[in-house]
DNA sequence: GGCTAGG
DNA sequence: CCTAGCCAACGCTCC
DNA sequence: GGAGCG
């Protein structure tokens, strides 16, 4: 099996075994999904997430571009705490495509670009439903997004393909890390403060009891989101989704669309546009 | 999954 | 030859 | 200063 000139090795391997789902068939997904996946992954360092057993097997976090990767891997240097090290960078479909017969399963973003990996160019509220039910952090995420729409911030929503969902926007890459966070978490202290019961800032598990947890963490030097389209490691093969807003009050779950449900929403929402757009 | 170090 | 090991790491907080 | 957390 050959998708974009990459060798698909073990084909009929299961990597998702509940959902019946072959490494053939992850790759499958990806270069389909590719054309909607790029634009976001586009000159962003990756952190891979490989399951070459299987995603009922341990897998492993992976960031660095390891020597034997083909000269067609865009490698790009950042600087670490240790010193510096050579991360990824997915910038095409044959990158795509090699990394996904390593079995990576899901792409983490970072949320900095390359020319500017110190000024975060876009921001993830990751609203975390802890133990409680889906209507509260639906409730929860409209919520943050009124909050932000009251400093004319116009946030994007998209399920995480596992429990929560992300509110996130894009921001022009001026500022350090540590500003935008401390200036986003003074105004999670706010909405906390508003809703005590809804919505939680702590780390600790233990202590968010049935509570939203607002994750802002991951606003920070070399810190990663999962990627939009990118599937999750778990039963259903969920798969990080950007929604319209309005089709919130449908939502059920954060990994409501899947493998095997996503393209069937991406073409609905296609032939919508076609038919709202003037002169077709 | 693919490579390397060590037995 | 075969197999075991490796493949991330920052920022915050509680203790 | 180390462990939990994502």
């Amino acid at each position: 099996m050959k998708i974009e000139g990459i060798e698909i090795t073990h084909p009929d391997a299961l990597v998702f075994p509940g959902a019946r789902i072959t490494k053939g068939g992850l790759a499958r997904y990806y270069d389909r999904i590719a054309i909607y996946m790029l634009p976001y992954l586009k000159d962003r360092p990756v952190s891979l997430q490989r399951f070459p057993k299987g995603i009922d097997h341990p897998g492993f976090f992976q960031k660095h571009a390891q020597d034997y990767f083909p000269d067609f891997i865009d490698r790009i240097p950042v600087k670490t705490k240790a010193g510096s090290a050579v991360e990824i960078l997915v910038n095409h479909k044959k990158s795509l495509l090699y990394l996904v017969n390593l079995s990576v399963v899901t792409f983490h973003t970072w949320l900095s670009r390359k020319g500017a990996l110190e000024y975060p160019d876009k921001v993830i509220f990751d609203l975390d439903p802890s133990n409680g039910d889906f209507d509260t952090l639906k409730r929860g995420a409209l919520l943050v997004r009124e909050m932000l729409a009251g400093k004319d911030i116009d946030a994007r929503l998209m399920t995480t393909g596992k429990k929560g969902v992300h509110l996130y926007y894009p921001i022009c890459p001026e500022r350090p890390f540590d500003e935008v966070r401390a200036r986003i978490r003074a105004w999670a202290e706010v909405l906390v403060e508003k809703h005590p019961d809804l919505f939680t800032l702590e780390i600790r598990k233990k202590k968010r009891g049935n509570k939203i947890f607002l994750d802002l963490l991951r606003n920070a030097y070399a810190q990663t989101g999962v990627c939009p389209y990118s599937l999750r490691p778990n039963h259903n093969a969920g798969v990080a989704t950007p929604l319209e807003w309005s089709e919130l009050s449908r939502l059920n779950s954060g990994d409501q669309y899947t493998y095997h449900t996503i393209f069937k929403r991406l073409e609905t929402k296609e032939a919508q546009r076609r038919d709202t757009t003037p002169g077709n």
